[in-house]
DNA sequence: TCCTTTTGTGTAAACGGTTACACAAAAGGA
DNA sequence: TCCTTTTGTGTAACCGTTTACACAAAAGGA
């Protein structure tokens, strides 16, 4: 790889006039602007991105930190990231935190190491790992999950968990089964008040249970106690699993069991039958995040809290009015 | 964030001493030693990857090159390369391709300016884009669509293709539609073969169709013109669709006709009917690549060419014997 | 014309590490 | 004891950029 030196040398001026006419900072004379271009051009330059980092101790990469990319919300959340950045110049690093303290922190330890600019985060497993984030000191934006008192982009799943009891609610719904997840995160909270709220004053039955911990039997002998006729999931997938168990117990979707997803993967589409579920926009959702991200980069004006809408997708999984 | 600098500093040595008792490198007194982690740990050092990669002009950066991180198959494949980056002390910098030769070209030299240490990429869109690949003296190696004169990492297509007629054959397939992709692909290609072989010599009918070019009115017509019975997919979102198409029309799967996907994707076992398909490892892809590449990079010996095994998994969407 | 401002360029010092080289002290061998 | 080897440490150059500063030439204003 050609260098500046090699390129002022092959031009016959000083590396810093180089470096000025590659930046186009300060000034520089036309002819020698061409004679510049002309070596950069015969020498096949491009300019070394470590070294610019190592001085300006400012990379133009951003660390991406997921719970799982193999979660499909979040591959598409990181499309959306990785589409955004390359457009503003930036390179994204990549990270699964995997729920995990450490792994999360050493995560941050890298980025931090490798001078990237700026960090995203997703799913913070602790308010500790929080706290570490903010005591490196470097810009940062929060995703999907998330804490109050620092800059984030989320969507409102209150409205999210009310558009999934209005779904079941459309198909006559007379006792719910809710799933829910883990209630100490926000997010997951929110959705099930929602859904809650909506069902009260519809005056409809539900029992709820945690889906993580609910096994095959579980699921099963709830319905079949309670005589459900509609589920409520946590998240699409979560939705293919209790319609695969449907499936093989002869339980028809939706005309005995109606069931509703949350976040509108690409597959839920696809499915059969099609699942009626919540479509948050995963891709808008990265966009979002790494555009306020370069913003507070660049120190430019911005909104610190983005609540990004959600709309009910209404497919074959559930009954129709 | 503290130098090498301070903590020489700090411990009252020079930031030569520093750097070998870092590095373990040379010799350093044990009561030395033991002043420098002390001022490590109080100053909290951790060591610049930007200036180290400078100087060594090799950094601990993989980078990786997908075709579309949120195709299920490549984001299971990503997750292995990143995994065992990561317990190799390597990282990722990750890049879409979109199957363009621009942008590959653009992540090939983000790489390259980056000072990566190694690259790994599929499906690269061209010949010509190979040929990049190659002038930039990387090490790389290459993912699931491989070009025969480099390393690679692979699966058994021809067996997979294999597997898929004997899938069908096991449900008394009678009459089969093949859908295929882009036929240049030898992956493609091979697979194709592969079926095509088994349900000759098994003297089945089958006709054959582009499942990209496919709308859903041409499958429909399909299967009443040659009335079929068996579908062999090119791969899963493939079949998912073919299912959906099939469910909204009335045919039963695997009864009426049934269903053979490619790649094994987390979500097929979970599809009601549960897809049969050929199991791709691609975790183990995405890993071995990477320990390839990384002892390509430490010049290790090594295989240059790793084909992997490819299973059938038969489950609820094609007949059984 | 002389002085001031603008334009254009080069020199050298950073950025934060690694390492070649020099050299001194300690250890070992005869 | 003297010589050789091993151990331990520091000085300074280097990696490839950017930029502060100095300075000269050109342009502009009176």
């Amino acid at each position: 790889m050609a260098t500046i030196k090699q390129v002022a040398q092959h031009a016959g001026v000083s590396v810093a006039t180089v470096s000025r006419a590659l930046n186009k900072s300060g000034y520089v004379k036309k002819e020698t602007q061409d004679k510049i271009d002309k070596a950069i051009q015969e020498l096949n330059y491009r300019p070394n991105e470590t070294a610019r980092t190592l001085y300006k101790r400012q990379s133009r990469m951003i660390g991406l930190l997921l719970p799982d990319m193999s979660n499909p919300f979040f591959t598409v959340v990181a499309r959306g990231v990785e589409d955004e950045a390359m457009a503003m110049g930036y390179h994204i690093i990549i990270g699964n935190g995997d729920g995990n303290d450490e792994k999360e922190l050493a995560y941050l330890n890298t980025f931090n190491v490798h001078n990237c600019s700026g960090i995203i985060a997703s799913q913070l497993s602790s308010k500790e790992t929080f706290d570490s984030f903010k005591s490196y000191n470097m810009p940062f934006v929060l995703l999907d999950r998330v804490y109050e008192d620092h800059e984030f982009v989320e969507t409102n799943h209150y409205k999210g968990g009310q558009l999934q009891a209005q779904a079941v609610i459309n198909g006559k719904a007379q006792s719910v089964l809710i799933l829910e997840q883990d209630l100490n995160y926000k997010s997951f909270r929110e959705r099930f008040n929602g859904a809650k709220l909506m069902l009260d004053e519809a005056s409809i039955n539900y029992v709820s249970a945690n889906e993580l911990s609910l096994s095959e039997d579980d699921l099963l002998n709830l319905i079949k106690e309670h005589d459900i006729d509609s589920i409520i999931c946590s998240n699409d997938v979560g939705a293919f699993n209790v319609m695969s168990i449907l499936y093989n117990h002869q339980y028809k979707v939706p005309d005995d069991i109606q069931v509703v997803g949350y976040d509108d993967i690409p597959l839920s589409r696809t499915y059969s039958p099609s699942l009626t579920t919540i479509h948050q926009p995963a891709y808008l959702i990265g966009q979002k995040a790494c555009q306020q991200l370069i913003k507070q980069l660049e120190g430019k004006q911005r909104e610190h809290h983005q609540i990004l809408d959600v709309t009910l997708v209404e497919r074959q999984s559930t009954r129709r009015g």
